[in-house]
DNA sequence: CGGCATCCATTTTGATACTG
DNA sequence: CAGTATCAAAATGGATGCCG
């Protein structure tokens, strides 16, 4: 299956040469969540034939954004990763998924999806890594019906789908709170103080969500400059 | 013509939605070195159907990422531009645009088409534009075979394809150079002392134009989450 | 000629069935 | 579970036609 290409010397032509066709980029969404393998992929991206996701799956690996890896027995699976480019695009979606939130927000549609992983992915994207020494902590995420989880620990943040059975404290809120939030129009701490958004669990946990977390997300985030250490 | 959507209620998906087609980020990126006429766009994307650009540019209209103006006599045409929201899609667009420049660049092709202002109206973004104040220069660029300009002015930055009769100074360099600096591989000033780059004309202008552009470009940017005032 | 609309061959995608 | 095979439907590319 030859790829249709722009043919353009250009570096938005060139990424989109391999990450504009249709369903790549909620590929690489899926995976930020963790290794995961294809039916799961295939059960969240609802409305691709398996045929094509085989298809962007191999295309993925052959451009170095995906690797698959053999789990050992006994969970005897083949799971799909990020590569480390892979990664570095998962970053650089994250202004296309804020201009979204500012631009195209609206209620949710009574026959849409909705993951709770999908919004925590890019929220954990936000936290600043540089405040989180000597911390660790795991936080469910409890967004509308579906649930997602959170971990930091030392400089790292990591989100997985869960269930797990051990965390620290519990973040409830609902889809349109997240978008709102998103789009920079509310303040954590406003959505906190009206109830919008509820924490439980515990205390010392709940305060250090508060301190990573961006209270509101500017409305014109900027590309810093400036090398990130790391 | 039904619009093919994701269907999921993600700030992603509802970006990629609209954004996600083909064609329609290289035409906001036609619209970013300003307004552009139905027969200029089908110029510059080379293998796009006319019947498409035609519904591609309708659909934009509709989202409100450009909208149609009419120019007055005697140059009597309809240019299509960039609406606030699309100015702020395309900046939204600078983090891809360097992820393809780190992990997709390689040597241009014979076939492959190139144009100036592709590159420039992303090294437009990268000026730091609280540091223009009282500052009114124009710049030609000749990258390759091809030229455009650049135009800083008050806190303003601003890009055209040109030819334009008067400008200060003029930087001269090849495609490839452009995109090792983009890569964050090639600092500026290491460009300029071996040559790659030239520069000539207005000593004041240039000086400038060395303050205002990052020397190096980070291969890892971060969205800053302050707020860009104005 | 600029600014599209129409037609049709080719690709891509969606949905389901099937296999080791 | 991890895909492949198949086929219909939709999107795209290219040519051509129309109308001020």
């Amino acid at each position: 299956m030859a790829r249709r290409v722009y043919n353009q010397f250009c570096s938005l032509a060139l990424s989109l040469d391999i990450v504009g066709e249709r369903w790549t980029l909620l590929l690489v969404r899926e995976l930020m969540a963790g290794p995961k393998r294809y039916t799961d992929l295939a059960g969240a991206l609802d409305g691709i034939g398996s045929s094509l996701l085989a298809a962007r799956l191999r295309q993925l690996e052959d451009d170095g954004i995906i690797r698959q890896r053999q789990l050992p027995p006994p969970t005897a699976a083949t799971v799909y990763e990020l590569t480390t480019a892979g990664t570095e695009l998962a970053e650089a979606m994250l202004p296309l998924v804020l201009w979204g939130a500012r631009h195209r927000a609206r209620a949710p549609r009574p026959d849409e999806a909705y993951r709770a992983e999908w919004a925590l992915v890019f929220i954990a994207q936000m936290i600043d890594r540089d405040a989180l020494t000597g911390l660790e902590y795991t936080y469910r995420f409890q967004l509308g019906e579906s649930e997602a989880y959170l971990r930091i620990s030392h400089n790292d943040v990591t989100v997985t789908p869960g269930p797990l059975d051990r965390f620290d404290a519990t973040a409830g809120t609902d889809p349109v709170t997240v978008l709102e939030i998103s789009a920079g129009r509310l303040a954590l701490s406003e959505a906190l103080t009206t109830g919008r958004v509820t924490l439980d669990g515990d205390p010392d946990a709940l305060l250090t969500l508060t301190r990573v977390l961006p209270d509101r997300i500017p409305e014109h985030p900027r590309i810093a400059l400036d090398n990130v250490p790391g």
